[in-house]
DNA sequence: AGAATAGTGTCTATGAGACAGTATATG
DNA sequence: CATATACTGTCTCATAGACACTATTCT
């Protein structure tokens, strides 16, 4: 288990005696210190004060930034404010802190209009007490809980020239700048992950979302998985029919279509964070919702032949398909799809009739990819690497 | 097109003249201005200055908290601070709207450490004229983001007396005091919502949860799915053998194995929060999980007979299966148990042989649940009830 | 005509469901 | 003995896979 971080804050100026006890009781208690960085104070004139270990020649606003990502990267912060006293530049952090939700621990009552639940006003022993859940306190902590910023994922599929491709994107900035990773970006107010996810999708491929299946897949919550901090994402699964080149988006000038092929989530190091397991687990995912439900169809055009269908299956299973016998499969099932009198304008042989999707959503008599002719089980046996077994 | 919306901060106390002017000039430009509300000062020696139009027994943190509500959903900020002052209130309120990456503009240079890039300071005549002429953009200096408390909760299956039952905690505190509600709780530092999960259901049952099946099932992020505020939960499906009535454990003294039928989820407000979706949805991963894996023998003990696997199926499906054929199924079913040549002290009737679970994890050919017996498709045929289809 | 793709007919193997029949315990 | 449960044998039917065959286009 990960020790739990803390960043403390306040007049460092004025109340460095009083931050650096604080930040030892923390530092004892097996708890990491993001900020202060611990080290000796060598300028206190300037608007932000100068610790050996800052790079010299570094503005106030580029240390203040530096400052943030530490403190937002923390579990938690404690306020240190001998007095009830915050500086001003010390305050609107508190309110950028506030603002994302993160656990806030005070050593004296703030003189400010915030709401200040009880048990958020503690000596740093106190608290240090109750974060590592042994020691007995006279007002014990509450709980201490983490806030985390939510993003959703899309792992967006299409076919093209009858391959697999999936819609990534070239990262302009840190962390992983230069690589490939998955469209996807940060809940805003009021948005569930769902409008999170619809609105990316649109962004990014100008596709009207809400004619567009949807899936969510899983929820990635590992507490390193994103070097900014505490980044939650989960990851959801798009499907789309083939689109023009380049989606002339607001924000796709950087995203292309890459074929999905094993090395996209075997070579480490090719895709950004931790986007390959979310590539490799939509793609699961996507292969099992073809067996169940009659989700292939949405990689087509609104009219297509069953030599398309079929192509989608085979690009998505991986496998050849028998023509015949998928022919007679898909006419069975009712529901599915169905027969719009056109003809398509013949490439080459006997003119495909053209269908469209049918009302169905779930294929009864499941469409069984081909798996071990033998009449048994045996899939991973024994070697569970089913992701969410114990960990 | 609807006209730009403002809303104004500052000392209210010290420079309501300033503010009442700036607000004039941008109504007079055709914005809305959200905040002040534009009527009387009636008290200015409340920590939060009271207006003529506020509702009177409203308390400081309410007023500021709807003032917050109207600030942010304002096109943009104008903070009117005459010599630069702004006050502690005003500078949390401005660290909170500056970590929402919301357009702020300043009457005069702030003496704070903040990033004031070229023409944010305007007097509020050249930023009316600006917006109206076009040369001003309201665009968010950076994409607003929300923080969110991350959650899990746990569905855990067991059979007693040949039902499915779930584990169901009696909420002790608001909200939802009184209520049924599934057992979970907040991600702590350092865990991911695996760890959680796995802590929660060790907490809950007394198991060994590192030999459960934790299965990751959805993470619901409405905005209002709890009165607390931000909170998202990740939903966890879990899978136990029949246990001892109250498991010792710590917080379990609230805990009760409730009988799982339709009214769990159909009565409204028999479970707390949107429990009742998701307890639905892990029903319906249970019964989907039966068809193609082997999990049905976790709800039994070390070693079981064919009759209590068939009950496992026929209590989580809710049908009646054949037992002769369910006997050769399972018995032809390489991997799924293994005999281990005992048999079961008899209740009557010929002894049944005892099995322990076997290696295979995944039923190839999978064991379909009885659906229509009709060739075709269509279950949920066009009404799409699919919660992640479009919203 | 030959190649290529679309679509149909038919045989076979396999597995699910139904049901008769056998095995082994209790009372 | 009857009764209850466990287990096996066998028939039928539906479906998947294999493959031959017909249909309709392009070159």
């Amino acid at each position: 288990m990960i020790p739990p971080s803390v960043s403390l804050i306040g007049s460092f100026r004025r109340h460095y005696p009083e931050v650096w006890k604080a930040a030892k009781i923390f530092g004892a208690a097996g708890m990491t210190v993001k900020s202060p960085p611990m080290s000796r104070i060598v300028d206190r004139e300037r608007a932000f004060v100068r610790f050996a270990s800052d790079p010299p020649l570094a503005s106030d606003l580029d240390l203040q930034a530096a400052t943030m990502d530490k403190i937002f990267s923390s579990d938690f912060v404690y306020v240190v404010n001998p007095g009830g006293y915050i500086g001003a530049d010390t305050t609107l952090e508190l309110g950028r802190i506030v603002e994302r939700g993160m656990a806030v621990y005070y050593a004296e009552p703030p003189r400010l209009l915030i709401d200040v639940p009880g048990g958020t006003v503690l000596s740093p022993g106190e608290l240090a007490a109750g974060i590592s859940g042994g020691a007995v306190s006279a007002k014990p902590a509450r709980r201490p809980r983490v806030a985390a910023l939510p993003t959703a994922d899309i792992v967006i599929f299409t076919i093209r020239e009858q391959q697999l491709h999936v819609l990534l994107i070239r990262r302009g900035t840190e962390p992983y700048r230069g690589k490939l990773a998955l469209p996807g970006g940060f809940v805003r107010p009021g948005e569930s992950l769902e409008d999170t996810a619809q609105r990316e999708l649109r962004e990014e491929t100008g596709l009207d979302a809400s004619r567009i299946l949807l899936e969510q897949v899983h929820t990635h919550s590992d507490p390193k998985r994103d070097p900014r901090g505490r980044v939650i994402t989960t990851a959801f699964l798009a499907i789309a029919p083939n689109l023009p080149e380049a989606a002339a988006g607001t924000d796709a000038y950087r995203a292309a279509w890459i074929e999905v092929e094993e090395s996209l989530w075997q070579d480490p190091g090719r895709l950004a964070f931790d986007h390959a397991v979310i590539l490799k687990q939509a793609l699961d995912r996507a292969r099992g919702m073809l067996e169940h439900t009659t989700v292939a169809a949405q990689f087509c055009g609104k009219v297509f032949t069953i030599s398309e269908l079929r192509q989608v299956y085979e690009a998505v299973w991986g496998v050849r398909l028998n023509p015949q016998n998928f022919q007679r499969k898909i006419r069975s099932t009712r529901g599915f799809v169905i027969d719009t009198g056109k003809k398509q304008a013949s490439h080459h042989g006997r003119p495909a009739e053209l269908f469209r999707t049918g009302p169905a959503r779930i294929l009864y008599p499941p469409m069984l990819r081909p798996g071990q002719p033998g009449q048994a089980t045996l899939d991973s046996m024994g070697n569970s690497k089913s992701a969410t077994q114990a960990r």
